[in-house]
DNA sequence: CCTTCATTTAACCAACGTGTTAAATGAAAT
DNA sequence: ATTTCATTTAACACGTTGGTTAAATGAAGG
């Protein structure tokens, strides 16, 4: 990551197929270490780390009742990923058979150092 | 990353803000490396590699004519991650009012062991 | 040709991520 | 008190990332 930044650390905790079933899981229920980690053919120690990133970036929140230790999905983030690539919307749905042409033609001529059909 | 599946690709590549303001100023319109270089304080190859990353994750392509090699955003990447992060929009939206006591509810007696609240 | 300009590759570095196993912690149960 | 159970922390290995500067590549232009 190196960066501290709220939407760095989402998507950095998103780009592990581990962390993405866990917030899968929970999003049916929440779960304890012990519970994530069965279907996860790694060990728990791993997937303790793994809800410690998630927890960073405020993904999941966790609970402590006497031996175990719960985790929730905290979905919040996910919003403002979403907030983020939502911006970029325009350039892939339905819209697109319409602004494609347009598109292209800016980007005919657009910036493009003496306009050399990049 | 680790990782060579896509979704993988594509959030890691997300996770890095420079990479991030080079997605957005595409989405402007195509540009060169020294253009994409300019405003970003670091060095020419360390653009260089960062919009490698991002053509591995598939979301810009590349294109040369002469002397410059322009980059152009390819948008299908991120409708595959909102997509991702789609399924989890009931638990922030506009439903989130009528549909967190159930949720809660669900959670409190749901899979935890002996339902300790977690 | 030889130079110039845009970009990439190479070599290097410090920091991080992800997994492991073994030890530590801390609450529950006997 | 001691053991047991769930989880975390420590110590280690190893590959990846992201930055640097210097050299290589490759097309354009004199």
């Amino acid at each position: 990551m190196a960066d501290t930044d709220q939407l760095s650390a989402v998507f950095s905790a998103l780009a592990d197929p581990t962390r993405r079933a866990i917030l899968l899981a929970l999003a049916e229920h929440d779960a304890t270490v012990t519970e994530l980690t069965a279907p996860l053919s790694i060990s728990m120690p791993a997937v303790s780390r793994h809800l410690k990133v998630l927890e960073r970036a405020a993904l999941i929140s966790r609970t402590r009742s006497g031996k175990w230790r719960g985790s929730r999905l905290q979905a919040a983030p996910l919003r403002d990923a979403a907030d983020w690539i939502d911006r970029y919307r325009r350039f892939w749905d339905s819209s697109l058979t319409r602004l494609a042409p347009v598109q292209a033609a800016e980007r005919a001529t657009d910036r493009i150092p003496d306009n050399r059909e990049l």
